[in-house]
DNA sequence: TAGATTGTTAATCGATTAACAATC
DNA sequence: TAGATTGTTAATCGATTAACAATC
């Protein structure tokens, strides 16, 4: 398929849509318009149409979009239909936090293996899955087809675990260490930045206090 | 101050140039051309000189910028130099990460207070504070100067939860629960959609395997 | 058929990049 | 002074919104 480049600003709206319209086919409702949609999620009726005709047309002229059929379309858009294995690589607080969530289940990612530098974590059980020593990560991610790499190590390490993770097959990694990661083309990279979005916040806070003055 | 306002594009990279200067910083390095910072975060000199011209010239013709003042001068934008009171709501594996996560107080925020609407919960200790019920929230919020509520909540009480911090005076709200908050003007919302962002991986991995095919 | 609403083109708005005069 | 590099204006690019013809 010859499909031009989607923008970023168009993928990162998609999730939200997917919600809305989940909760939407939960509560019954079978057709929705433009209009109604760009009410209830606050955004312009033409964003949310010019957003799905990226992908080809999903409604239908004078009736609107089918509830379940516009959010199993997104759904696939977003790779939601095919299982994607992931591995923690960090078994701190946050580590068995997000393995401890159920819900990525739910969406086919699939919990498969956690990895610590610590021996008094190895042997730890989150969610069924024992935290392995670091020694074993590079033959497990060869040897279980892991798609995805979560990094809650600390910025020190995650550079050169990245590294590993690249030469031996990693296809994604969803990065919450505190650092850049510099990766090869064709290879996903997701940063998330607890403390960044904690900035934005307190800027936000001040910015709003000083325009009341 | 008049100032006109500074859209969001610019405050969501103010953190990352503020990473990068402490990196610098502390490397000992003392002045730096928005070339040079350029080449090292990968974004353009022009960007970098635009952006920091929004609050002012922290620059120096022919020099370029002192590493030290600009890191401090960014701090100061960003609301760092404050102290920022917060509570998290939510006990749960994510809230207790946060709760341990020591970074955030070198930059001001302060954890004071843990809340969570499971009795067994309750009287558990996270890094020395311990979780309260529910019912305490509110007068907790109003009699101890917070500033930031830290929602990590199912998302079927974090509508109801975040009225109560809004009636109670809350500033701020760093939403972790997978719904839209709806708060009046003046009240800041960050949110952290973990599975949002991981969509937008699973997108990026599957539209980059469809493009080499 | 008439009314509704999409798909899509055109207009606008905002953000990024380029260029260069000002100045250290 | 000459060279370097900012601050800032102008040009470009991309994203959002408006408008409307196509069509269910």
């Amino acid at each position: 398929m010859e499909a031009k480049e989607i923008s970023q600003a168009v993928i990162g709206r998609l999730p939200r849509y997917f919600r809305y319209l989940g909760e939407l086919k939960d509560e019954g409702v079978e057709r929705i318009s433009s209009q109604e949609l760009s009410g209830l999620m606050k955004v312009t009726a033409s964003q949310i149409r010019q957003d799905f005709n990226n992908f080809g047309g999903f409604g239908q002229q004078g009736y609107g979009y089918n509830v379940e059929y516009l959010y199993r379309e997104i759904g696939k858009i977003l790779g939601l239909d095919k299982q994607h294995n992931f591995v923690i690589i960090g078994a701190g607080n946050l580590g068995r936090a997000l393995g401890n969530y159920l819900n990525f289940e739910r969406r086919g990612f699939i919990f498969k293996g956690m990895f610590d530098a610590n021996p008094e974590l190895v042997g730890k059980d989150v969610r069924g899955v024992k935290v392995m020593p670091m020694e074993q990560l590079e033959s497990f991610i060869r040897e279980n087809d892991i798609d995805i790499a979560v990094l809650t190590i600390p910025k020190t390490s995650a550079v050169e675990v990245a590294d590993k993770l690249v030469a031996n097959g990693i296809r994604a990694i969803w990065n919450f260490a505190h650092v850049d990661l510099n990766v090869p083309e064709g290879i996903q990279v997701e940063n998330v930045h607890l403390s960044d979005s904690l900035m934005k916040l307190s800027y936000n806070i001040n910015r709003y206090n000083s325009d009341i003055k």
